[in-house]
Formats: structure tokens, sequence, C-alpha cells
DNA sequence: AATCGCTTGATTGTCGACAATGCAACTAAA
DNA sequence: TTTAGTTGCATTGTCGACAATCAAGCGATT
């Protein structure tokens, strides 16, 4: 069991310097000044092991194996599942523990809808709150994902990366610090579970490409509703994706239900 | 200092019995199986304290403070301040401390933006989830607390109650439970703080019960797009409403900005 | 043989004390 | 008088140990 552990362990690191620049890149352009205190470290750790699947869905958490593993008491611990439970990672009942969340059809569906209306909603401030500024350096943010991803193939890492600091950039441009705190801190980690644990990279890489300079164009003609209708067209395009995904390996390994 | 507390106390005590009254309304129907455990209990208590505005809008936390008047040690209380975190009613700072949230035009604005979507997409969504009986029972409750605000004019803990009430049932009938958790766990004690600290219990309560009507009945002939749009119009009026009480207030003692 | 109750083990919840950090007042120099 | 530096204090972050609660295994009884 602890084998085991250490093999996907083995496995993970090999995925790592992928891994940091995508996280480099997130703690560079969004609001995360955290990593200050102990409890923000080990949750960016265990964020992060959770959403790579090292540690595995449905899993029970105990608390003081993980206080042994990061080195470190329980009271940092707790602090930084408490902010798990925050973003849907895990759930605690008391007295009982804490477990890992479980992927499920049903729980992707409900969280895409949130998003088509939440994004949506964000689309449609945009248009209205971005600055000229600002909208032309998501534009130029396109482009310039658009070269990196061509050049390397395949790494759906820099396509993950990409996707998230568009969505990121728009959803800041919202200017709504509550709409902003429950998409980029409560919700993107779990959606990125989603993403990483099925796998995907597919073939939709180009086309959302396309629908992202689709969605930024509206903005920047102050065009909220188009803005609106086309984020929610594509983020139910990606919920379809991913579902077929998930319906599939469900069958496999029963991680649906 | 600490004598004004007391005195701050024995008003609040006062409005006591309608307050429990409303509490165990909100029990009792509500999800929340919770007072377990002391963090839970002393969360329930400083929810209240911050939203009656016994503890001011805007004074710094004092961990040590809080932990001698509940009489419990600070680790179930920095429980307790992380929930208090998560449902937007104070705001903490690392090695800073907690300080109560400020009341501003601008917040209040954004937060309604977001029920507006929200509570409309609830509606949307309950109009196609919710079982006949459950439409029913919500139809009856309206009945019932028609009633029983006719009878008591002016107690706005009734009205607030009621309103509540009828919200949370609506927003469950979602059955999403990302939304229910939002609406219902992290913005709601916000919602209520904006509506007691600025004293609402005005002319809108018969009004109020009329487009509660309309939107349940818009519901029960299975129209979600009617219902999402009655809704979002509900809270639209109600924002409107406040947000004159706010702009008055912010001028005589400055919680705005 | 099956069920109920008890006991044991482990896990979570809570506590008090210590360490580290930040804030503020005071001093001294320009 | 103002500003920079320093010192002291208060608050937060962290730690290890204790208490309360829950789960499971064992034994006794019907």
């Amino acid at each position: 069991m602890q084998l085991k552990s250490y093999l996907t362990n083995a496995i993970i690191w090999l995925k790592l310097p992928l891994l940091f620049n995508y996280v480099d890149n997130a703690m560079k352009n969004q609001h995360l000044p955290e990593p200050v205190t102990a409890a923000d470290r080990v949750l960016l750790e265990i964020q992060r092991a959770i959403v790579e699947g090292e540690i595995a869905a449905g899993s029970k958490i105990s608390e003081p194996e993980l206080a042994k593993r990061f080195d470190l008491s329980r009271a940092p611990l707790r602090e930084a599942l408490a902010r798990l439970e925050r973003c849907h990672l895990i759930e605690r009942t008391p007295n009982a523990g804490a477990r890992v969340v479980k992927l499920s059809v049903a729980g992707l569906v409900s969280l895409y809808q949130l998003r088509e209306t939440l994004e949506g909603m964000a689309c449609r401030l945009a248009a209205t709150q971005m600055t000229d500024e600002e909208i032309a350096e998501v534009q130029q943010l396109l482009d310039q994902h658009l070269s990196t991803q061509r050049v390397r193939e395949g790494e759906s890492y820099y396509q993950e990366a990409g996707d998230v600091d568009f969505h990121y950039r728009v959803i800041q441009g919202s200017k709504n610090p509550y709409l902003i705190n429950i998409l980029c801190d409560e919700l993107y980690y779990l959606v990125r579970m989603y993403r990483v644990q099925m796998g995907m990279n597919g073939p939709r890489v180009s086309r959302a490409f396309d629908e992202h300079k689709a969605i930024i164009n509206a903005i920047a003609n102050r065009d909220g509703e188009l803005a609106e209708l086309l984020m929610r067209r594509h983020i139910g395009a990606s919920r379809i994706n991913i579902e077929k995904h998930l319906s599939i390996k469900g069958k496999d390994h029963g991680t649906s239900t």
C-alpha cells in the first residue's frame, strides 16, 4: 500500500516540470500571494496531489498520515483541509473525517451547468467593464498561446494553462469580486480535476482557440449578449467532450455515481 | 467599552425570542444538522452577532478576545473563523488577523448581480426538477406565511423568515448541489446582513408576496424562462429597495465605501 | 447460530503553551 | 520638525498532548 503510493509518486514526479510551469504561470498572473504560511504551502501541495489523482478520488483522508507525510503539525493541516472543503475537493463529516470527492457524471453536469451560467455572466459584465487595454492584452495572449501550443503539440498542460489563463482573464474582467471568488477560488480546482483525470487534450484544442477568439472579439465589440451566448456554448461543448470520456472511464473502474 | 457591549447585549436579547423562532424554522427546514461540535455552536453565535450588527461591520476580530467571550480555546474558534470567511462575513489577511466585512453600495450591487443570475438559474432548473408535491408544499407555505404576517404586522423577522424560506425552497428545488451550496451557505448570510442592518421591513412586504406567488405559479406551469425572468425582476426590485436605504444611512454614519 | 452489548482501538475535536511575525511607540539624527 | 531606525508588545501561526467521539472486533446471551 505504501509501496504503491511510492510508485504513484514516481510517475507523478516525471510530470512535475510541466506542472511547475503551469503553477508558476498561474501564480504569476493570478491572485495567489499566498505561500507565506505553512498552511498555504501544504494546501497547494495537497490541491495538486488531489487534482492530479496522486491522492485517489474517493479515498479517505487521514490527518495524522498527511501530517507525517508533510512533516508538520495537525493545526495548519486542518486549516488546509478547511480550504480544500471550500473548493469542493474534499468532503468532511463531523467526527468522521474527510474524503476526497468522487468524480461522477451527475457532478460534472451540475458543475458545468453552473459554469455556463456564471462564466456567461462574467462575459456579459466583462463586455462593459473591461478596459481597452485589458482586452488587447487578452487578444495578444491568445496569439501567444497559439504559437507555443503549435510548437509543443500534444503537451496537454500547455493547452490547459492557456485555457485557464483565458478564462481567468475574462472572469477578472467582470470586476465582480464575488463572482471572481466563486469561479477562480472555489470551482476551478474541481474543474481542473475533472479535466486532468479524464486526460483532456484531444482534438478540441484548435477549436477551443477559435471559440476563445470569437468570445474576446464579442467583448471587444462591447456585445455582452453575444459574448455570453458564445461562452455558454463554449463551455457546453467542453462539458459534452468530458462527459464522453467520463462515461467510458466510469464503466472501466467504477468512478461514476 | 465592555459596558457598552453589555448594553448592546441587552437590546439584542429582547429580540431573541423572534430570532430563535427564525433560527428554529431555518434549522427545521434547511440542511443544518450542525450544532454537534463546539466550533459549530460558536459559528452560529458569531454569525448571528455579525449579521445583527452586535459585532460592528468593519471592526477587527480579536481571536483571544472572542475565545475569552465564548469561553473556549482558539482552535475551534479558528475553525469558525474559517467558515465565516467562507460566507464572506469576515476577511482575513495572513499574519494580520480578521476584520468584519464592511457594507457598501458597490458590495451590495455585486452581491445582488450574482443573486439575480444564480436565483434566476435556480428558478429555471426548479421548473423542470421540482416534483408536484414540492411545488404544492411551497404554495401552501406561502399562504401560511401570508396569514401569520397579517396577524403580526410590522414584525420584520417574520417577513424575513418567510422570504428566506421561500427562496430556500426554490433554490433546493434546482437540485444542483453546487448552486445550493453557494446560495444557501456562502451568500445568504451576507444578504441577510445587508437586509437586517438596513432595517428592511417596509412597504415591500405585500408586493413581495405577490411576486413570490407569481414565481411559484410559473414553476408550477413548468415555465422555466418566465420563472427566471420573474425572479430576476424580484431580486432587482429588492436591491433597489435596499440601495435606497444604504445610500441614506451611508451618509449618516459612513458605513459606505 | 445469530444478535446484542461491551470493550478496544483509532480518529477527530479541543486545549494550553511556544515561536514567529507584524504593528506601534519611542528615540535619535538630519 | 521630520524621518529613519530600533525596541517592545500584541497578535497570529504552530506545536504536542489530552479528551471525546466513532468504528470494529470480540464475547456473551437468547
